[in-house]
DNA sequence: GTCTATACAAGGATAGAC
DNA sequence: GTCTATCCTTGTATAGAC
């Protein structure tokens, strides 16, 4: 219990300490993320991640017990991120404007938080030693649900008939592209960064391209 | 001169040890590509490369002078193949078969050939401190072509009006996911491995929401 | 609870024997 | 030209001072 704790010290006190302790985790989670997603695991070095969030090396393995855990516990931070993000559809929505939103929030994701993805891009092509279990017992189940509401639209008529599986990898893999791949793009576009047109303008072609061939219109009301 | 060399060997004997080399060197790409594709480049140990290899340790340093060295002869075999696959399309040609085609291939490509597209996904993700140059100077000329090609088809009125850039990166994107994410895929749709019919019906899909997306159909000749 | 100093292993690279 | 043995650096992790 954190009660047996305040004893010895005033509730002020254990309050900075505890605010301290929880900027500094917070400092090494960001620096992680950062570094495993652009110089994978084995190229971040606990020094540089201390470097990085500017604390001392030892402190990194104080608050996260091995490079292991602190790897997982990105891991986890990035999966709850996600989580917020999932599409959610049934079957009597409307099949344009919540793809269209999906759509759009996965784009938003990918450029405004391109790190995350990258990081999960890295763990799966590595063959996700860490996250196939949480593939495997939780990504599975919430795919399947999404397939058959796909698959409802389809039987009602709804949207053009599709494999929904590559229906569904189609909106990932077009929408992560952006982030996974962002090096390449921008080299190709000539430019220096996203702006925030480019988020609209991504989800506008990306998003007719996919309702275009499911026989559905951009809804208007965008 | 290689000549020089032939005088204090018969013509057999150079010819056998000519072989082993390159038989060696081939072995040390195929096993660096696997290692450098699955564990990065810093999770990929020379040690480890060898290993797979089957040469002694330091006969890879002997053939390449350094790690760095080996990465980039790795990846210069791989955009060496990779550049077969480039699209040729010109104004003249049917858009409709002219997109299938090249979307089986990229497909093609990626369930045969998994390994390298992950590998140029890492590089790319870590920033491309190798491919910069290349993408720069050989992809972006490459790349201002086609989008002028596919710009020419949307003023002819030959596919609908979409943003030629994000067209193309759609279909990289839609095809590669199936390199990179396989382990994800895989495990969502409870297999083991890619069929040869996975290729067929993953293209048909593919392809039938770009097309579909850009006003056509999917070619019947196929 | 925080940090310095250090142990121990692994990796890249090289020197020199054969 | 090929391989063994070794050097040096870097990385993770821990022990112990403050």
């Amino acid at each position: 219990m954190s009660e047996a704790i305040e004893v010895n010290s005033s509730p002020a006190t254990l309050n900075k300490k505890e605010l301290a302790r929880q900027k500094s985790q917070a400092q090494i989670l960001d620096a992680a993320e950062t570094l495993f997603a652009s110089h994978g695991y084995d190229g971040a070095s606990m020094n540089a991640i201390a470097t990085e969030a500017k604390v001392p090396k030892a402190n990194v393995l104080y608050y996260f017990k091995s490079k292991d855990n602190l790897y997982e516990a990105v891991l986890e931070r990035i999966l709850s991120n996600w989580n917020l993000g999932l599409i959610d559809i049934s079957v009597d929505d409307d099949p344009a404007l919540s793809l269209y939103r999906y759509i759009h929030l996965k784009v938003r994701l990918a450029c405004e938080q391109p790190q995350q993805s990258r990081l999960f891009a890295t763990e799966v092509i590595r063959g996700a030693p860490y996250l196939a279990d949480y593939i495997r017992q939780n990504t599975r189940p919430w795919f399947r649900k999404k397939v058959a509401v796909l698959q409802a639209w389809i039987d009602a008529g709804k949207i053009t008939q599709v494999d929904p599986s590559h229906l569904l990898f189609m909106i990932w893999s077009s929408t992560q592209y952006y982030a996974d791949y962002q090096t390449e793009i921008l080299i190709l576009q000539n430019k220096l960064e996203y702006e925030e047109s480019d988020i609209e303008a991504i989800t506008r072609s990306t998003a007719q391209l996919i309702l275009g061939g499911l026989g559905l219109k951009l809804p208007e009301s965008i």
